[in-house]
DNA sequence: CCAACTTGTAACTACGTTAGTTACAGGTTG
DNA sequence: CAACCTGTAACTAACGTAGTTACAAGTTGG
């Protein structure tokens, strides 16, 4: 299993956003460069709005940043997108036998190490931002 | 999106060998204790024999590490159950624009920090063995 | 040697998520 | 007001997972 294109279609939406400031940046436009269909793009725009990361406004063509392509990090879009659900990132089995001593524990011994490993994953995520990104991008 | 419970049912099974030694573990009792159907514990344990942590035969009741649990970690646990498939954790969409500047850039940007996200992750798996796992389930 | 048991695996179902698509309501603007 | 946009519902197809039944083939004790 892994995390979804929404994530790195996101992050191609938003440093767009930021390379072509001032041009009107349509869904269909967006759609173009990122090889899909404006409601793919519609859809993200909307959560990415919903999260504060841009501002978007029915009607009005176009979106932009709504702070500084420096001081939004991929974790925030990471977590805009809901790239990897509410729950955790990794899942585990939801009725252990509770009469038995590994299944009464074993929850308990793993989620532990889940959880670190997945805050390892976000913490590489929260040091990287938009601008990073898009300054790997010839103009 | 979320790694399939197929990893910690894994670490379930793997921490019952290693604590029940001796006993048969066949996999209508490991089913029983992981609280699931006997032949999804097959499939796993057929996919743990192939990656030369287990030992199991056809015909032969139960199943028992192939190596100490100190030298067993949770990411060997993870790459044989295939934990988040061949691809990258993180997905990338396949058609970007290669006449757009961000379409033809972006995946070369943002790969490198998927891969050490996902690195990140790995490592902490890396550093944690069944038998530490194990431990922490009162016998 | 055979009856009882086991593993390995195919085949099928049900479910949830994703991506793509069409359609349309409602906002905006020249 | 006409032309354009966004937001979103609804539907489809594809894919992975988990659970299940069924059965072939291996093993073992009496």
């Amino acid at each position: 299993m892994n995390i979804s294109t929404r994530f790195a279609v996101a992050i191609h939406i938003l440093a767009l956003l930021e390379i072509n400031k001032g041009d009107k940046n349509t869904s269909e436009w967006i759609a173009g460069s990122v090889g899909t269909n404006p409601v793919v793009i519609r859809r993200i725009t909307s959560m990415l709005g919903k999260a504060g990361l841009i501002e978007v406004r029915p009607g009005v063509a176009g979106a932009k940043l709504a702070r500084a392509a420096g001081e939004i990090t991929l974790l925030d879009i990471y977590l805009a997108v809901d790239a990897v659900g509410q729950d955790s990132l990794f899942a585990v089995h939801d009725h252990p036998n509770p009469d038995c001593p590994v299944g009464q524990n074993i929850a308990g011994a793993i989620l532990p190490v889940f959880s670190l490993a997945q805050q390892a994953m976000e913490d590489v995520l929260r040091k990287v931002t938009l601008e990073q990104i898009a300054s790997q991008i010839p103009v």
